[in-house]
DNA sequence: ACCTGAACACCGTTCAAGT
DNA sequence: ACCTGAACACCGTTCAAGT
């Protein structure tokens, strides 16, 4: 025999307590702390995923979360892991390898970015999580179908991982600094004039060569940043594929 | 007139109120309260500098930093700054410019890692230090000594910031995670480990490429990672290098 | 087994009040 | 001018107690 549950509608009967209203008791999953958790992450930030908020969302308190996840770290982890599930990821076509790990890399960065700051998360991070290593998979499986030997594609995605997350990480820290309510793009463009100003009136001769580059450093032109740096490392990962091993 | 002071080892007179016994006044200043500030980095790293650490380090509250540091961001850029200062900047020889620029990233790196996770505030951050600018300005003029562009050489300098931060950041993240008390070293070997084993035991059938080199993913010569990156990205950059402006 | 309230030991920052 | 105590509005995590 299950417990007595009160019959919708009817009052609480003299001397039994009252079973706190209509708590829907909806049972609280991992995949419904990270999904909520996701969703704190798109509206505001990072920094505004604590243990306490994602609680509160779920109409709970802290410490119920930790039945689900071991504290804030894994949630963390399981959130990143969750993103990237988004990456679609090619199959490789060894002719055309460098395009497409460029556009794996495009790829990475796209959704990372649609998550405000989430790529903090990775830095410094070991993946585990199965889409991570989905991710890390085809990065690999694009290297070796092009020839690169194992040991150099094993430093090339380090190399390409940290790159990714640091441009990342930068490009959605200005975002992250806009104060609640203005509109991030005006609150960028008066940023940077800032930064234009205060280089322009830096001593010359203590900075000659980057005070005769003012325009150049200030070019805040993210994508043609971005674009120099992954050009720069493919075709140095390119560079170490073997004669005898290269495709075609 | 100023105020009057009780003389040295006279007693409060009744009806005064004694002035706090020996509290020494020393005179706070933006100085001390960075170098406190990385006196508890070194010894605890970043997490540990609070507002109210470093206060307590210097026997007041934390209230009272607030006289010489506009807050917690502040001080941590007056941190970064203040260790900027100990990497050693070359003359550019045009002849040598590449070897130089490596030497000098390999001096950035040296500096960083000696101040633990130091490097995360560097993450992002557009520099305005002094000595932050000295290392730029640096950069910047052994690359137009070797004939660099200014637009390349604007994007390059940021490219190989960022690869500087991340491979700080990383180099020291788990360094930062080890346990109070416990060997660093040990705690790392035992940490990769568990690694190691990890990625042997996944799914080959979802993962084939990463099961197949395990060995070269979780080989971990720090120091080997950061010499492939830092060639690929200082060739990458020496490539833009117009024949006309090469030196020599 | 799962969930919770309350507590513990912290945060950064503000501000009125003191000297 | 500089410094401070106290307060405000937060943190992550633990744990005994409940159902």
């Amino acid at each position: 025999m299950p417990t007595a549950r009160p019959e919708r509608g009817m009052p609480t009967p003299p001397g039994r307590r009252p079973r706190k209203a209509a708590a829907p008791r909806r049972q609280l999953t991992q995949e419904a702390v990270v999904e909520t958790a996701i969703r704190v992450l798109d509206a505001e930030g990072l920094e505004a995923v604590t243990m306490r908020r994602v609680a509160q969302e779920l109409g709970t308190g802290p410490a119920s979360l930790y039945a689900h996840v071991s504290g804030k770290d894994e949630l963390r982890e399981l959130m990143l892991d969750r993103v990237a599930a988004d990456i679609r990821v090619p199959v490789p076509d060894p002719e055309r390898w460098q395009e497409q790990l460029k556009d794996l890399a495009r790829e990475i960065r796209r959704v990372y970015i649609s998550h405000r700051d989430i790529a903090m998360v990775s830095m410094g991070l070991i993946p585990t999580g199965p889409h991570l290593l989905d991710v890390a998979e085809a990065q690999l499986a694009l290297m070796r179908a092009g020839g690169v030997p194992k040991n150099i594609a094993a430093m090339a995605v380090d190399t390409l991982g940290m790159f990714l997350d640091a441009d990342a990480v930068e490009g959605t820290i200005y975002y992250a600094k806009t104060p609640a309510g203005e509109d991030p793009h005006a609150f960028f463009e008066e940023y940077f004039g800032q930064f234009r100003e205060y280089f322009a009136a830096l001593p010359a001769d203590r900075y000659p060569v980057l005070t005769g580059m003012v325009r150049e450093l200030t070019d805040a032109d993210d994508d043609g940043r971005f674009e120099f740096g992954l050009d720069l490392i493919v075709r140095g990962i390119a560079s170490y594929v073997e004669d005898g091993e290269r495709p075609g």
